[in-house]
Parts: structure tokens; C-alpha cells; sequence
DNA sequence: ATCCAGGCTCCTG
DNA sequence: CAGGAGCATGGA
């Protein structure tokens, strides 16, 4: 197997816009950006190097040894499912383009795609730390997770860092999450669904065989997974573009600042205005996320 | 100081 | 069954 792999990108593909997205706090401990690169772990202990070019192209790199047949192939999944490089996205500009609110944020970041958590694991876990807090306290707890219990390896100055597995979250009591900061609440919804994805009782591969309403309704039965939760897992780690946190402050906050509000808009409002983007509301709200980064 | 952050569960009346 | 307290902490 060769240490490097070509992938074709989609016509709407910005590699700058994604790599934007991905760099967003100087606090992720899950990949690192690098002088236009990005660094991954995957679970063979191997580093991969991806790297977006003009001409329609992505590679994978391996810098520490070369990728069996399998690791390549988990690599490619990977940042398949990272970039959602297999979504035909003209539905959604059709939609975006005769939209007041849209239009603006797709001819800014023409070409962002939604940069999912292909984890499932990983994407429950993070949505649960985000709950409530502000983003920054959120990816401290999670870094302080990730150090603790991930594995590692080095590259090159740099240590880089896989989110811990299930089985390794699953051996955790509540005590051991409390001095990092976590809620007495949080340490029990986290332990609690590693032990039922460790157990199997939880798998992405039963849930991308369901119907969207069956799933949400899987997810809403478990404790500390409500709706918002249920809606960020669908569409980050599910590949569901339709599925909409209506609560989410961070939505609510980039509604108000494109309309020039002086207050956020109620759920009512936000229905209303989504009515429009009905089977690409996940999509609308990850550029409307996206436009917080802006100014 | 008080309120709010990418919410949720649980308790109260 | 609607409404509200409590959660951990940091920043505005």
C-alpha cells in the first residue's frame, strides 16, 4: 500500500471553508491544523496527513508508516463521512439561492460542506459536554477527556489524541469525571451510553438502518439525550441534513445577527423561517453556525 | 453582581 | 402535566 491517497473532491468543495470550520478553537484535542493540513489518529496508531488541493482533489497522507489495506480503507471512510463528500448539494443551493437569509451564506462559503463526527461515540459525547455551557468550557472538558483517556501518539513536536473508546468510558465511575469539572449529571449521562454502546445496545450501524423518527426516538429514550441532542447527533454523525436543534442558542444568536435583530427569534419564528429548508434544515443550521465565525 | 453559555432531568404544585 | 430549580464554570 502506498503512504499516500488521491480522493476526488465534489465541484462544491472548499477545502479553506472546511479547514475554517475545523480550526475554530485552539482547544481541539481530536485533530490539529497545520499550516493547511490536518492531522488525524487513527485507531491502528497511525497519523494521516489530509491535505486539500485545487483541481477537484484530497489526499491522505501516512507519516509514520504505511497503511494496510484495511487502514486505508478506514481512512477513506473516515474523511468521506468528515467532509460529507458523497452529498449532491444542489438541492440544497436550489433551496439557499431563493432564500434571504441563505443566499448570503452559501455565496460566502460556497463550498463548506457539513463537517460531521463520524464517530458515533464521539458525537454523543461531545453534543452531552456542550449541553448547557459555553463552547469554550466545553472543549476544555473535553480536552481534559481526551487527554486523560485517549489514546496517543506523536507527531513530529506534537501530540495528537483519539476521543477515548466506549470500553474505556464504560470502566469509568462518576467520581473520576468529577475533578475534571463535569457535572455530577454529565459524568452519568457519558458513563451511561459508552456502557450501552460498550454492551452493543447502541450501535451507528443499527441506527443508519432506521428511518430519521425511529432514530430520534432511540436516541430521546436514553437519559441525557433530549431533543437538541438528538438533532446534532442525527446530523453530525448520521448524515440526516434535515435535522434541526430548533433550540440551539448558537442558531438562535446567527438568525438574530443576519436579520440585524435586536433580539432572538422564538421557536415559533425559527419554524417558521425553516419551512423553507425543510429536508436541508441541518445543512442551513451548520452555515448559520459556520457565520459566527465571521467578523 | 447577575446572567448566559451549542440542555436535560427531576421535583414540585 | 406545566413550570422551575439545579447543574459547573468562565466570561461579558
Amino acid at each position: 500500500m502506498k503512504a499516500e491517497i488521491n480522493l476526488a473532491t465534489p465541484t462544491d468543495f472548499s477545502w479553506p471553508e472546511c479547514y475554517r470550520f475545523l480550526s475554530r478553537s485552539t482547544q481541539e484535542s481530536t485533530h490539529k491544523c497545520q499550516e493547511g493540513s490536518i492531522y488525524k489518529l487513527f485507531t491502528s496508531g497511525k497519523v494521516a496527513k489530509i491535505t486539500g488541493h485545487s483541481q477537484g482533489r484530497l489526499t491522505v497522507e501516512w507519516t509514520n508508516g504505511r497503511p494496510s489495506t484495511s487502514e486505508a480503507l478506514e481512512a477513506v471512510k473516515f474523511v468521506t463521512e468528515w467532509f460529507d463528500l458523497e452529498r449532491d448539494l444542489h438541492p440544497f443551493y436550489r433551496i439557499a439561492h431563493s432564500d434571504p437569509l441563505l443566499n448570503p451564506l452559501v455565496q460566502a462559503y460556497r463550498g463548506l460542506r457539513l463537517i460531521g463526527v463520524p464517530d458515533l461515540f464521539e458525537a454523543l459525547s461531545w453534543a452531552i459536554i456542550g449541553q448547557q455551557i459555553n463552547l469554550n468550557f466545553a472543549f476544555s472538558l473535553k480536552k481534559r477527556l481526551v487527554e486523560r483517556f485517549g489514546q496517543s501518539a506523536q507527531e513530529g513536536p506534537v501530540h495528537i489524541y483519539r476521543f477515548p473508546s466506549p470500553r474505556r468510558i464504560a470502566s469509568l465511575t462518576v467520581e473520576e469525571l468529577l475533578p475534571m469539572q463535569f457535572s455530577r449529571r454529565k459524568a452519568e449521562y457519558l458513563i451511561g451510553i459508552a456502557r450501552l454502546i460498550d454492551q452493543g445496545r447502541l450501535s451507528k450501524e443499527d441506527m443508519m438502518r432506521m428511518e430519521f423518527a425511529e432514530a430520534k426516538q432511540q436516541l430521546e429514550s436514553i437519559r441525557g439525550i433530549g431533543s437538541w441532542t438528538a438533532n446534532y447527533v442525527l446530523m453530525k454523525s448520521l448524515g440526516h441534513t434535515d435535522a434541526f436543534p430548533v433550540k440551539d442558542v448558537g442558531l438562535h444568536n446567527a438568525v438574530k445577527k443576519r436579520l440585524n435583530w435586536q433580539r432572538k427569534p422564538t421557536l415559533e419564528e425559527l419554524n417558521s423561517l425553516a419551512k423553507a429548508w425543510v429536508g436541508w434544515r441541518g445543512y442551513a443550521t451548520f452555515f448559520l453556525w459556520h457565520s459566527l465565525l465571521d467578523h
